[in-house]
DNA sequence: TCGTCTCTTTAGAAAGTCTTCAGATTATCT
DNA sequence: AGATAATCTGAAGACTTTCTAAAGAGACGA
């Protein structure tokens, strides 16, 4: 039976290209466009291997390799990562993200079926995923540094108490994807009772007083009606602007601190 | 026990060779010459699976089709279409009509064991559906995102509740078939009652005002007069030129939103 | 002991979701 | 064409989830 393998490319051209010659070397390939159907393909077809392209529309490359890692029914599939970029920076980046092997564009494509071949015979060897756990501690405009329970936020410090990081920490590690109640009760405060989900809403708001432009319409903590809350982090392009919009958010957020330590001096 | 077929076939020479064959492969195969005998057989003997020609004396294929389908007592049993019409259009007409497959004349005696098992193996593990269950995520322009209970659906993301997910998910498992409304309260809802048929229909309302470019003409969840509903959904070249009708429509009723929003302010 | 900081709890308001119903519309059968 | 049954429409009501704000409980250092 033939290996299967999936590969997630926006470039219709390359895409074609690619999926031709491995095709023609032997092998079923599923193709994907963008990163979400990368993703929901990933898990419909369950494949031997998935070539990942770093530039992605919806979700990029790394986020997408983050994810398939996180969750146990694709943390095993070897993963290629294809990139335009040859710079050493974004190589790290890469393996960090757990890719099993790396290909910078333009690549030989008699290159690509020996890797694929390669990696194909070494999982096969070592079946059981060796990759560990990538802790996130940075993903777009968010830092987080655990020494002082601070998260650098669009250029400037954040100070969070010791569950506010946590509850952070924990969304951050699954960026963009929605986190249950009872997974955030795991994992933050350590039981798996199925009550006391009034105590998350309340640090979930305070983190967005803290983080969010208007809490009262999150733009990156969301809440997943009956379903949890996802953290939905800006990357690349759609930073832009947004460094304004929350440095005035911060600004006006310390007028209404003064008003309000003022008002008690003044009554 | 010998599953039980029931075959509709006016023609005796197709009649003899099908059954024979059939009944060579270990199958139970009552005959029936016509539409009105063959309605009469199937609500005697509930068999497990009806080969029905679309041409038929006294009442046709499609209509007996229809009727089969609206009967609750032989709307669980898979149906088998036979035609010496090789049109999609015709192709088309049958799915609509209600039939689980379709097979065109002049045929292959042995295919027609494999869809018949076929269709006898989906039909038996649809209530259970604990085997193998391959979920499908992505089709076409539509792909599920479970993790948020959301559609890309042509290149935009499209919030669903709970049940709507869970309605879109049932469909497009078996995209192309019609499904009956039993079938979703069982897969949707969970209950078996044959009641509370309303409820799903205005679900599947909400699906096309979200989907649909105009709800009151559906293009893709189609409803089969008597039988269910029936995702349609278009792949490769069908798909040129309905990315600016849905971005239209988009617009549209965004505009509409909007209008709706202020009329409470203004008022 | 007090004040401060953090975390939890509570109660009412707001928003979102699901179901139900009556009347209009459409499809099918005779 | 007329009668019958199935489906659609719009909106109202019940219900659930989430938000908001503020008060109470513990911990800790001054």
């Amino acid at each position: 039976m033939k290996p299967c393998i999936l590969l997630i490319e926006d470039d219709k051209d390359m895409r074609d290209l690619v999926s031709g010659h491995l095709e023609h070397s032997g092998f079923d390939v599923q193709r994907a466009e963008d990163g979400i159907k990368g993703q929901a393909l990933a898990l419909q077809y369950s494949p031997d291997l998935i070539l990942l392209d770093l530039m992605l529309p919806k979700v990029d490359g790394l986020t997408l390799c983050q994810r398939l890692r996180r969750d146990e029914r694709t943390a095993g599939i070897p993963i290629l990562m294809l990139t335009a970029l040859g710079g050493t920076k974004d190589k790290v980046t890469g393996f960090n993200s757990g890719a099993d092997d790396y290909l910078t564009k333009p690549f030989d494509l008699e290159e690509l079926v020996v890797r694929v071949k390669a990696l194909l015979r070494r999982i096969d060897r070592a079946p059981i995923g060796s990759s560990t756990h990538q802790e996130i501690l940075s993903y777009g405009p968010l830092t987080l540094v655990p020494e002082r329970f601070e998260a650098i936020w669009f250029d400037g410090p954040v100070r969070l108490t010791h569950l506010e990081f946590e509850l952070l920490h924990c969304l951050l590690q699954r960026h963009g994807q929605t986190v249950s109640p009872s997974l955030i009760l795991k994992e933050v405060w350590g039981y798996e009772p199925d009550d006391d989900i009034e105590t998350i809403r309340v640090h979930v708001r305070h983190l967005r007083t803290k983080l969010e432009p208007d809490p009262r319409k999150p733009r990156f903590i969301k809440t997943v009606y009956g379903a949890g809350y996802c953290l939905e982090l800006p990357t690349g392009g759609q930073l832009e602007g947004l460094h304004d919009v929350l440095a005035q958010a911060r600004l006006e957020r310390e007028k209404k601190k003064e008003a309000h330590q003022q008002e008690p001096a003044s009554a």
